[in-house]
RNA sequence: GGUGAGGUGGAUGAGUGGCUGAAAUCAGCAGUUUGCUAAACUGCCGUACGGGUUAAACUGUACCGAGGGUUCGAAUCCCUCCCUCACCGCCA
């Protein structure tokens, strides 16, 4: 979430970066001002109040030693009074912090100056293109089609076991799961994330922290028994790690293999199809912490990262800034990857990787000392490296021949042999 | 799940109603001493929201797991919840 103070001191900065989200800010951020107002009036008069009180109540505990009892009861008496006085305005001022937090928490993070103005995906803007076009054989197919050939992936099964959007692997196609985690693991650690592997399952709080609460609520599984989110992303588990914490050196740089757990409510029809869109799918995440005048350079590297990782695995792809209308609630600036499915003849994402700035940090209140050692907001970011059933779906499709699918090399030794074959 | 003991600042740990935002020690920071390192000594060493200031200084309030309550006054007493540890039960 924003921070009141900088909203305070660029209030017509953020309404304008705001417009290029296409957020229509209908005079909250004016709310915000004067409810922050009201809140510091508030605040001030209960703090008088209370300080009264305070100073009151030393005087009886000395009069009591004395043994000035009649003296002590008349300072109770006014104490009693100051405090019923205290009563309605601090209940005005909880309402009021209530009040402007249930703004502040609905309001997405400000764009960077770098995001295109625009609505839609259209609107998006390529930055690069780069892999190899691939050369499909005659009679190629869709992933799905290959799955069950080479008995890959069982979609009726997990339909069964669970519901749709819940595939089974099996055999070899299990084992390219275990081969695509390990690598973008080893290749991640290998780059200095430390790796972790946590939690699949949050608190409310860590989930409000990463800003899937309240935004997201209804996309998440929730087990009601024990108030427990599947985690969508490792970036909610991860990031929570120094939630609440002043960090001793930055940056932070972590990497986590999880499984990610989406409801998808509302998303039906084709692009459902296989693995394009699936309720639970792998990825390996990576998530640093930073400096803020270090999070652009960091949001760059973390994009070369990925592009590299992708080029590592001889797939054609792109990478797109997102306009302001397709940008996630927390996102600062975004980048997208997608591969390109040679069998469906569409564009995959596989990666986003975001600068969230102070927008996280503020709610999980992650901060380092500065030159001065006043606490200050560290900026997040975060990235997909990667996730799992798009690339297999690629993979799958672009490295089919005739009677087997070729393995990527970087792969081999992970899969244990460079090809798949029925 | 049951019983018992606990949850205090970066760490250890004192504190059972006012003199405690919190002793002491360690770690950390700055300095003095010192061939170097080490040691010794001195000072500093919580966060948030306000007021104040160019910035500080200074200052008000809140915070001792979370939320309620009792009281003129709560880290300290009471209630609920959460968590940790030990033992028992159950179980991968």
């Amino acid at each position: 979430m924003l921070q009141v103070a900088f909203i305070r001191q660029n209030v017509d900065l953020v309404k304008r970066r705001l417009a290029v989200r296409n957020f229509a800010e209908i005079g909250l951020i004016d709310s915000i001002i004067n409810l922050d107002d009201f809140r510091k009036k508030l605040q001030a008069e209960n703090d008088q109040i209370l300080s009264e009180v305070n100073s009151t109540s030393k005087e009886i505990g000395q009069l009591m030693a004395k043994g000035e009892k009649d003296k002590a009861n008349d300072m109770k008496k006014k104490v009693a009074d100051l405090k019923l006085s205290l009563q309605p305005i601090s209940d005005k001022l909880d309402e009021t912090e209530k009040q402007l937090m249930d703004i502040i928490v609905r309001i997405p993070n400000v764009p960077s100056e770098k995001v295109p103005p625009g609505k839609t995906p259209a609107d998006n803007i390529v930055v690069r293109e780069g892999g190899n076009k691939p050369n499909l054989p005659a009679g190629a197919v869709p992933h799905w089609d290959l799955a069950a050939k080479y008995n890959l992936i069982n979609f009726e099964l997990g339909n069964k076991i669970t519901g749709s959007g819940f595939p089974l692997y099996v055999n070899k196609g299990s084992k390219l799961q275990r081969a695509l985690i390990q690598y973008f693991l080893d290749y991640n650690t290998a780059a200095g994330y430390t790796e972790y592997l946590p939690p699949f399952m949050v608190n409310e709080q860590s989930a409000f922290g990463t800003g899937q609460l309240p935004d997201k609520e209804g996309q998440m599984y929730f087990v009601n028994e024990d108030k427990l989110y599947l985690i969508p992303t490792a970036e909610v588990p991860v990031t929570n790690i120094y939630r609440d914490e002043i960090v001793k050196e930055l940056p932070v740089k972590m990497t986590a293999y999880t499984p990610c757990f989406r409801r998808e409510a509302g998303s039906y029809g084709k692009d459902v199809r296989g693995l394009n869109r699936v309720h639970q799918f792998d990825k390996v995440e990576i998530v640093q912490l930073t400096h803020p005048a270090k999070s652009y350079d960091a949001l760059e590297e973390m994009v070369l990262h990925v592009e590299k990782l992708l080029n590592n695995l001889n797939l054609q792809y792109r990478i797109l800034k997102l306009c302001g209308g397709d940008m996630g609630f927390t996102s600062a600036l975004t980048y997208d990857f997608e591969v390109y499915s040679a069998a469906q003849q569409k564009w995959l994402e596989v990666s986003s990787v975001s600068n969230f700035e102070s927008f996280q940090t503020n709610r999980m209140k992650i901060r380092f000392r500065d030159e001065n050692g006043k606490p200050q907001l560290a900026h997040s970011l975060n990235g997909s490296s990667l996730a799992l059933p798009r690339i297999v779906a690629c993979l799958l499709e672009n490295n089919q021949t005739e009677n087997a699918i070729n393995i990527p090399e970087v792969l081999h030794k992970y899969f244990g042999s460079s090809q798949i074959k029925s």
